[in-house]
DNA sequence: GATCGCATGTAACACGTTACATGATTGT
DNA sequence: ACAATCATGTAACGTGTTACATGCGATC
């Protein structure tokens, strides 16, 4: 499916860009549900410039560090563009760890099965938080003007996701923990 | 971390089955947050044969058709214990090809964005509707006795959060599309 | 006798992580 | 000077998917 080269089309048409940068996107609210390292990052690079996608130009940092910047080739973009519109079948299984603890969850003692969920449930809080903090900036540099077109509304829109999709399992592990009693 | 592994020590401390039976179990309620092929789970019943955790008994169904029944040894047992009891951190990238697309969304047209968006909450649904069915014959099957001792209940737990990880989905689809108007 | 499900395996390839390896720039 | 960050790459290994390959059992 060659999903990350998708990914890094997309973060190239954004804007020009290092290798070093795309895997500090990666760090970021996007990270949430894409993320690749460098040690797959810089080859994937090399790819799709041999296959004629994107380009680089070098730049030189100060007095002698060279790096590459890619952009995006007029075939990069429409590669992009198809992908983009593609009508994808939703896949099954997101893999869960802590969730196949649960499926067998018959097999601990209830106060073992209430430390495993309590951690969890601090743990997706502390997350949450975090999550939180992240958007409250969001919304104090860029207010009420991020609508459909503005370049942050899908960094916007990744955004509350992840923080519905922790608020939904930390009610999920709440009714759990009262379940258990 | 080999999860796989865990996988298959949890399922067989539920019952003695075979590798095709394991296969056959990912692709219930479990499978929404693990699954593997067969061709990964017999080269992993092996590996694990040789390591002392598993050990298996060899049954003849019909005539001659040879198929290996599997279960925990003692030394299964204590390894599937110990990685229930481990508290493990989040890990933060649950991939999610879709919301990658969401990121780059201010690169589409506004109408591509709802037909994808539209597309999306459309197999969503779908998908609710199968999971509520199938907690419908849970419930029928085994109504209020299922409790923390069950061996149900992890089947539950795991159905619940499949459900309202759907409803979560779901609904910020449909908010996203308001928002897109 | 044909089709579908049960049952087991291997091979090739694609994707992802950890570790190895190097060097320049910026700020303290 | 030192540390943190910027910047790029490769190697080895582990995990996961698709395809190849085979044969029995049950039902129509």
């Amino acid at each position: 499916m060659r999903v990350l080269k998708y990914a890094i089309l997309g973060l190239l048409e954004q804007e020009k860009q290092t290798g070093y940068d795309i895997a500090a996107a990666f760090k970021g609210a996007l990270g949430q549900f894409w993320s690749a390292k460098h040690s797959q990052i810089y080859p994937e690079l090399k790819k799709l410039v041999a296959e004629g996608l994107i380009e680089f130009e070098t730049v030189i940092q100060g007095e002698k560090l060279e790096k590459k910047l890619y952009s995006l080739t007029v075939a990069g973009e429409a590669e992009l563009k198809e992908w983009m519109q593609r009508l994808e079948a939703v896949d099954v299984s997101h893999k869960d760890e802590f969730m196949l603890k649960t499926f067998f969850i018959s097999s601990m003692e209830k106060e073992e099965a209430k430390e495993l969920f309590s951690n969890q449930l601090d743990s997706r809080k502390r997350k949450l938080d975090e999550l939180g903090r992240i958007l409250t900036e969001l919304e104090a540099e860029f207010g009420s003007n991020i609508v459909f077109s503005s370049p942050e509304f899908g960094h916007y829109l990744v955004l509350t996701r992840a923080i519905e999709r922790e608020k939904g399992y930390i009610q999920w592990l709440e009714r759990s923990l009262q379940f258990m009693e």
